[in-house]
DNA sequence: CGCTTAGTTGACCTAGCTCAAGGACTGTGG
DNA sequence: CCACAGTCCTTGAGCTAGGTCAACTAAGCG
């Protein structure tokens, strides 16, 4: 399995029987070895699994998988949720390239929620057995660890706040402002982007319907703060948007 | 500072002046201890800070407030909330004995919600620093911990499908049922208990105003389901209670 | 005993939901 | 090339769950 693979161009190469590596990773300074010396980083690389692609529409994961990895977003989007009884879903989270997927199951060896990709993606495989016997022996890696869950919880509770307090117009205003600085810290366009989401899935991780999501982006089109082609948008008054998403601005006007 | 401490009558002893130790206390079969053996106990009741009281709505923490302790409950009990730019709360939990309070705070090394008592309370501090010092010796307590930051997870995402999805009699039954089974996992009663916090604060965490849980209390008293006498409830009918937190009874009736 | 805070109840209102119709693209098959 | 079916989105009209406002009760407290 850790044999060296003879030369394959990597044209024809079949991607996902690759051992992931972070050292050549773009995403490296986002992602789990974020702060690591080379040498802690060639360890890390030593554990992580082979890459694995995911089509559009496919799940990386549903819930009740026994949980083995952790997963790191090399490229492409997901979205995470949770289904009730009913079937009904609620969409928890929008993932991206430099992220890790699958914390939620650490608790019950099982997983929580289900992640399925927005586009055709790839994530690497991080085995978690194997990562948590890593953390004796790199502490900075264990500290980044803890600080990538916490995050997690505090952007849980910045939706949990969203979804309680917020009008329709101040959650979407922080759903663009969100998506936007993460794009920024990606190296993309703050102002310019592609929704990888549906209407439908937006609307669902908001708390609001497909029609009120298409009133929304009619009405900030309409007032100018925004164009917005299809899933092509672009964020015209960006300060606008922030004072919406801070609350500071009241908008009951128009 | 680790001196054998003067005997002193513990009726008399400031209490905050002692150090926790986890093998006295009640909780240690739920908090972080659980599932280590002796020696494993010992050596991080050896980092266990003090022991805090926190008298009733006084902040164990605030926001910003820098980061050095995680803290375990002894007894009482606590609400988390987020303030936003206008000084709205939303509270994003009610914790209580044996909950762990503070990973919210690792992410960026000062807290980023508060945390309030309800009544009278007691944590114990936990030196996070020392904490994550301990974890290359014992991987049992860091397994545990890895699970209890991702139940918080969990926990977090089904309260964002209450909000997301959930009716407000849904949302109201929710609330109950999870009550119950806590105070059931601590060996109290799952049908009768005291709620140690506000109609108000209840309103708030599940996104309903003051005036909606009064009226789901009433409408619940009136079909039989419990009983409630100021903040005093009896759960008469945990079945149909269930069914309703679980979406499977509709209640549109009456 | 008066003041304050917590909770209840009723009457009314509105933000956002539901339902319905239609438009714009995409892919497929002929 | 067009026809069509399916998906996604937009827009309008009307409705309703839950919010808002107001009045009132009851308990705690100096």
């Amino acid at each position: 399995m850790n044999q060296p693979l003879p030369y394959i161009p990597s044209s024809v190469v079949n991607v996902s029987a690759l051992k992931a590596s972070c050292t050549g990773c773009s995403m490296h300074q986002l992602c789990l070895p974020m702060g690591l010396d080379d040498a802690d980083i060639n360890r890390l690389d030593q554990i992580i699994g082979r890459r694995r692609r995911v089509l559009r529409d496919e799940n990386l994961y549903r819930m009740e998988d026994p949980f083995r990895n952790l997963y790191a977003i090399r490229f492409g989007h997901f979205k995470t949720y949770q289904l009730d009884q009913n079937g009904e879903q609620q969409i928890t989270g929008f993932q991206m390239a430099g992220e890790l997927l699958g914390m939620d199951a650490i608790s019950a060896d099982r997983h929580h929620c289900e992640a399925m990709a927005l586009e055709d993606s790839e994530v690497c495989e991080i085995p978690f057995q194997r990562l948590e016997e890593l953390f004796s022996h790199i502490p900075a890696l264990l500290h980044h660890f803890h600080r990538i869950m916490s995050q997690e919880i505090t952007r849980e509770q910045n939706v949990m706040l969203l979804l309680g307090n917020m009008r329709a117009e101040q959650r979407f205003a922080v759903f663009l402002v969100n998506l936007s600085a993460r794009y920024a810290a990606r190296g993309y366009s703050p102002t310019s982007f592609q929704l990888r989401m549906s209407r439908e899935d937006i609307g669902n991780y908001l708390g609001l319907t497909i029609e009120s999501i298409s009133r929304l982006l009619s009405r900030f089109k309409k007032q100018g703060w925004l164009k917005v082609d299809k899933r092509e948008v672009q964020l015209l008054d960006p300060a606008m948007l922030k004072a919406l998403a801070a609350g500071t601005e009241n908008c009951g006007s128009t």
